[in-house]
RNA sequence: GGGCAGGUAGCUCAGCGGUAGAGCGGCAGUCUUACACACUGUUGGUCGGGGGUUCGAUCCCCUCCCUGCCCACCA
């Protein structure tokens, strides 16, 4: 390790010293240890997933946390694994089925399609978990998790029979957000509102009883008038009043257009569009509350998939929603109701996964009533846990205020099968009966002849909320839980974060994570989320590959602002991988000095004012890093490390020592002065930059141990050496000067100082190299004829 | 409709009551024997607009304008 190669590589490094870690099993969490612990889980990423931008921040974050608390001797558990991810999974599967070979998930059947996800799942799934290794993560490799591992998945399902029990769970026929594509329920955290452009349709009912007049009502969806059963108005409207209890005829389907009652309702809003309102109870969330209210039938008109079913007439059967949504129009106008057609923008539900517009539809589903919601808020308001940054606490707190049962049963197969069993009666389909008693079962274990167990899954977080202790065994937990903190982006914060919290107090007695830091979002350069569809999401490991592991961490750190979004740019990647090649060839400088002192200490040696000036800033950055880490700073603290090791240790420390080093009365103090710095900078570093900083620890002679296990090092304290400067500053003079003269920095000067306190001559030397000059002379008056400027240490 | 975050040099971001900062870029010099992934010097900003508090505001208060996000059953 005597020479070091030109510039920093990272490939090889970053290679070697992942298998030594692992080798010597230094990730590995022990329970049994007598050091205080520090744990993460891991935000399970789906288990075919690969790696972007955003796990990179967040587990570079994780990652250090970890080396962090390695450093400061706790005994770490960083628990890694992957989440079976119900819908995207399946989805992905479904379409290399059908490309492949022309099949759908019912061709198979559904134990023949599991077993091809679980191939799948074994194929891929280790993709993402061998891009953690790459970027360094130090997890416990030896507990990874899935979601759908024997011991989890059971432990998954009595819980579900816990909480059936309880009777917070409980089945019901209710409007849930339906996706037509993945033909599922979803939960309302799942629907992500989008503003549309459509048209507001004006049309014209009569009322039977008084006829030649009319009601004219606004509708954006007139495709669902075959499914109205009344038209309401607000009672407290004068404009209609008088017509509540009346009838009206519906212009749709043409072959039956019913009588409509006409009805009074709060809900709708006089303001808005005319003021009536067609109430389609089986088609949209409010209309269906009025018709709970009202006792009207609801008349469901949609297929699964979308499409229009017979009772929507023969006009619109088998049509799709879209397209009878133009087909009613023209129907509407045909029959001389349409009276206009008016552009307007609204917010439609789109599906998260499928990107589809979902539609509300009744049907019969699993809803869970949370458990524990006050002790929850509770536990956020009263600082058991910390938000970071904490704006974020109100955002919890105002969705476990207003919280509303979580549809929990999904229609798929790939997931944790509901532990319900229905008894069988005529060897068919299940009959889904309301008495629990006599015909439902809730259990694990089938109960044998006659029974048929439910056919759809759990929300996959419903799984992932238990992560944070059913990953782990009776001694890990009892070491290890509650987690230490929990690193995850906002945008999982009612997904995840809540339930996780609502989960660990129901089954924990105690909160899963004591604080909580929330990443920002990353964004290109133009502000947009990165996507796949737009094609603005850099492959990480295309960066690890051009600037190393480390450099992406360290750049990435720079510029992550405590929870703020990133505007991701690949400059400052590059600066990062400039950053570890400059402390790089900081240590190739030293290693040309002769022989590194792992326990050199400066404080035994006269020190000259450059050497205690530069360690007054290592104590200086040395606490702001600590404060950094108290706030969740990281990017105040990779600027610290760069503002030190650049400007204070490179640039000026280094260049003084280059006429210090040549100083047989100051040799032994620089050098004691830069091995010390040196090693404390490393450990500093190391959790930013894992892999280059082991690497120089072993190559400046620090091993033979990890620099992970070295210690995290104190602060000495030591005042500010204004000299020392001084000194600098008058070499930035000096070279200004010279610039002004327009005199190329290759030409060597003789320079002349007239010292204005008797401690400037001995540094003239220091001068000499900092100005890469000739001779830096002492002189007693100025001499005519010469360019000169005032400094601090004299003309 | 409510709420949150942000608008500081061409770019990415610090600063948050006391004469505007960094890196990159630009420009001009340098292969000065650790580093051209570098060194030196330099050029960039009425700190989103308008009011107010203050001896003094980028920083505090009010208001407005943009941008992004979250929540909300206005068809």
């Amino acid at each position: 390790m005597s020479a070091l190669a030109k510039s920093y590589e990272p490939s090889a490094v970053e290679e070697k010293w992942y298998a030594w870690w692992l080798e010597h099993r230094h990730f590995l969490a022990d329970p049994a240890s007598p050091k205080p612990a520090y744990s993460l889980v891991i935000p399970p990423p789906n288990v075919t997933g690969v790696l972007t931008l955003g796990h990179v921040l967040n587990n570079t974050i994780q990652d250090i946390l970890a080396r962090r608390a390695r450093l400061t001797g706790h005994e770490v558990l960083w628990l890694p694994g992957t989440d079976h991810a119900g819908i995207a999974t399946q989805t992905v599967v479904e379409r290399a089925l059908r490309k492949q070979e022309k099949k759908t998930r019912h061709d198979l059947g559904r134990e023949e399609f599991l077993k091809r996800v679980w191939q799948w799942k074994e194929k891929h799934g280790g993709i993402i978990i061998a891009q953690l290794k790459k970027l360094g993560c130090s997890c416990d490799w030896s507990r990874e998790r899935f979601t759908m591992d024997t011991a989890y998945a059971r432990r998954v399902q009595e819980i579900f029979v816990d909480l059936y029990h309880q009777g917070l769970i409980y089945r019901g026929k209710r409007m849930v957000n339906w996706c037509p594509v993945s033909l599922t329920a979803l939960s309302d955290e799942e629907v992500i509102p989008k503003p549309q452009k459509g048209y507001l349709y004006h049309f014209k009912v009569e009322v039977i009883d008084q006829p030649d007049t009319f009601l004219e009502i606004a509708t954006t969806r007139p495709e669902t008038i075959m499914g109205d059963t009344a038209v309401a108005v607000n009672p407290r409207d004068p404009r209609y009043r008088h017509l509540i209890g009346k009838t009206a005829r519906r212009p749709l389907p043409i072959e039956n257009q019913a009588t409509l009652p006409i009805i009074g309702d709060e809900a709708v809003d006089f303001e808005f569009g005319t003021g009536v309102l067609k109430v389609t109870p089986a088609h949209d969330k409010a209309d269906y509350e009025i018709g709970l209210r009202h006792g009207l039938p609801m008349v469901d008109i949609l297929n699964p998939n979308g499409t229009l079913n017979e009772l929507a007439g023969e006009d619109f059967a088998g049509l799709d929603r879209f397209e009878a949504r133009v087909e009613a129009v023209e129907k509407l106008r045909e029959l001389g109701v349409l009276v206009k057609e008016e552009p307007y923008e609204n917010n439609v539900g789109f599906s998260e996964r499928t990107d589809v517009p979902i539609e509300p539809r009744l049907s019969e589903q699993w809803f869970l009533r949370y458990p524990r919601t006050a002790e929850a808020r509770a536990a956020v308001r009263d600082g058991l846990i910390q938000f970071f940054p904490e704006r974020w606490e109100r955002v919890y707190d105002h969705w476990l205020e207003n919280i509303q049962d979580w549809c929990i049963s999904r229609q798929l197969w790939w997931g944790h099968r509901i532990p319900v069993w229905y008894r069988e009666t005529n060897g068919t389909s299940p009959v889904r009966d309301q008495d629990r008693e006599t015909s439902v079962l809730c259990q694990i274990d089938p109960p044998g002849e006659g029974w048929v167990q439910d056919p759809d899954v759990l929300d996959t977080w419903f799984s992932s909320w238990l992560w944070a202790h059913e990953t782990m065994d009776e001694p890990t937990r009892k070491k290890f839980y509650p987690t230490s903190a929990l690193v995850t982006g906002p945008d999982i914060i009612f997904f995840w974060v809540a339930r996780m919290i609502m989960a660990g107090l129901e089954y924990m007695r105690d909160v899963p994570f004591r604080q909580v830091y929330f990443t920002g979002i990353i964004r290109d350069k133009q502000g947009r989320k990165m996507s796949k569809s737009l094609g603005n999401s850099p492959d990480p490991l295309d960066l690890i590959a051009k600037y190393g592991a480390d450099g992406l961490r360290y750049g990435l750190m720079r510029i992550a602002p405590q929870g703020q979004d990133i505007r991701f740019d690949e400059q400052q990647i590059v600066e990062g991988r400039n950053f570890c090649n400059k402390l790089w060839n900081a240590c190739r400088f030293r290693m040309l000095q002769g022989p590194v002192d792992p326990e050199a200490n400066p404080f035994r040696h006269e020190l000259s004012i450059f050497a205690k000036n530069l360690l007054s800033m290592l104590h200086e950055a040395t606490c702001r890093i600590e404060t950094g880490y108290a706030n969740y700073r990281f990017s105040e603290i990779a600027q610290t490390l760069y503002d030190f090791v650049w400007s204070e240790f490179c640039d000026r420390f280094i260049e003084a020592a280059k006429a210090d080093l040549g100083d047989p009365a100051r040799k032994a103090g620089t050098l004691a002065t830069t091995d010390y710095t040196l090693r404390r900078v490393l450990l500093l570093l190391h959790p930013f930059t894992p892999f280059v900083t082991e690497e120089l620890w072993h190559g400046l002679g620090f091993g033979p141990g990890s620099v992970q296990f070295a210690g995290w090092p104190q602060a000495e304290e030591i005042a500010r050496e204004p000299n020392a400067e001084a000194v600098f500053r008058a070499a930035t003079l000096a070279r200004t000067l010279r610039a002004n003269y327009n005199i190329p920095s290759n030409r060597r000067l003789r320079w002349l100082v007239q010292p204005q306190e008797s401690w400037v001559t001995a540094e003239l030397a220091v001068l000499r190299a900092l100005l890469n000059a000739e001779s830096v002379e002492p002189v007693d008056g100025q001499p005519a004829g010469a360019a000169a400027c005032p400094t601090e240490i004299g003309v």
